[in-house]
DNA sequence: CCTACCGATCGGTAGG
DNA sequence: CCTACCGATCGGTAGG
């Protein structure tokens, strides 16, 4: 149970996420993060700046997660089809491997400083530009019903995205279940025919 | 543009519902409120008794709309697939109509008080229970494909709450084209054939 | 990593 | 709806 061999900064963020997650990043104190790693609050600025620095971690670091599981699949040379269905498995694969980042990252990223705001802002748009050129694909090979292409995508990452409010390890199935299962219900009903 | 016309307590709420959509619930104080009224923040007392009041406000109104949307729907004797085609229509349409109580009801519902966390809870699971109902219908019918039923309807909810993330009156489709959007690529991926 | 402490701000009350 | 104010708590620093 005890983690000791991790150093002190990755402690820190991983407490840090749980507690983002559970209470919300300005509801949470670095009173309340120092009591539940057990040192002074004081302590904690011997490690990071600020708070903010500690959301900038965990929003970056997810989001440097979510390029490299998408980005060996947009660069293949698979079907749309399959492109598509792979990048969902992959993303939900991420969320289910970081729950506690996932609902920082999807609650907690509008509290980020302007400079960084500008920075996560960017990030999300070329992701989002990740999928949408896979359905563009998609769409001029036929295989994609030629739905709106921003809509289709918000759609898909709708679906995506809202997995970590209700995914727990355990005691649902594992996520490359559900990520084929959700690449199902998406891809089955944007099919032509 | 001024709207005196309502009552102060409505105007509060208005106005909270917009700064917590913005700011998030936690980070908003009632001094910011008070300000972007117009008023002292201890005249706010003259009308609430307390932040978490509005919290509550906004959360079960809302909550209150969205089963005045459905439980029609569900009482009807339409087919199971235009059941749940028109409760689609009908969730979005709320969100729509409401999308800075939504974004609170989505994301700072948890900051509600221990006694009325337990009862939004119960709300939530008993709305969740009008769709998981359709869609067990559909299913014995055969119209749906017979998925894990409580996977299904997180789907169909991951969807349709997304919506009020990225939807902006006047420059995306209205409401209801929205809503049969998400109908069409949820009810295509689920139907038989 | 700790003790000691800062100025700022918080939600809310008393009393009118 | 205002003035005046409360105790509590906030993020963060100085100095060791």
């Amino acid at each position: 149970m005890e983690t000791t061999y991790i150093n002190r900064k990755d402690h820190i963020k991983q407490v840090a996420q749980q507690l983002f997650r559970k209470n919300g990043y300005t509801a949470t104190s670095m009173r309340n993060l120092a009591g539940e790693i057990g040192i002074e609050p004081a302590s904690l600025y011997s490690h990071i700046k600020a708070k903010e620095d500690i959301l900038q971690q965990i929003c970056f670091g997810l989001a440097n997660d979510f390029f490299s599981a998408a980005n060996p699949i947009c660069d293949s040379l698979m079907s749309p089809e399959e492109k598509l269905r792979r990048a969902i498995v992959a993303h939900i694969q991420v969320i289910t491997n970081n729950l506690d980042a996932s609902a920082v990252f999807f609650h907690d990223w509008r509290h980020l400083g302007t400079e960084s705001l500008k920075k996560f802002r960017t990030l999300r748009s070329e992701y989002e530009e990740l999928f949408r050129s896979i359905v563009r694909e998609g769409m001029a090979e036929c295989v994609f019903r030629k739905v709106n292409e921003k809509f289709m995508v918000l759609t898909i990452f709708s679906a995506m995205n809202w997995t970590y409010e209700w995914y727990q390890p355990g005691t649902n199935l594992n996520s490359e279940v559900i990520g084929n299962n959700v690449a199902d219900m998406l891809i089955n009903g944007l099919k032509t025919i």
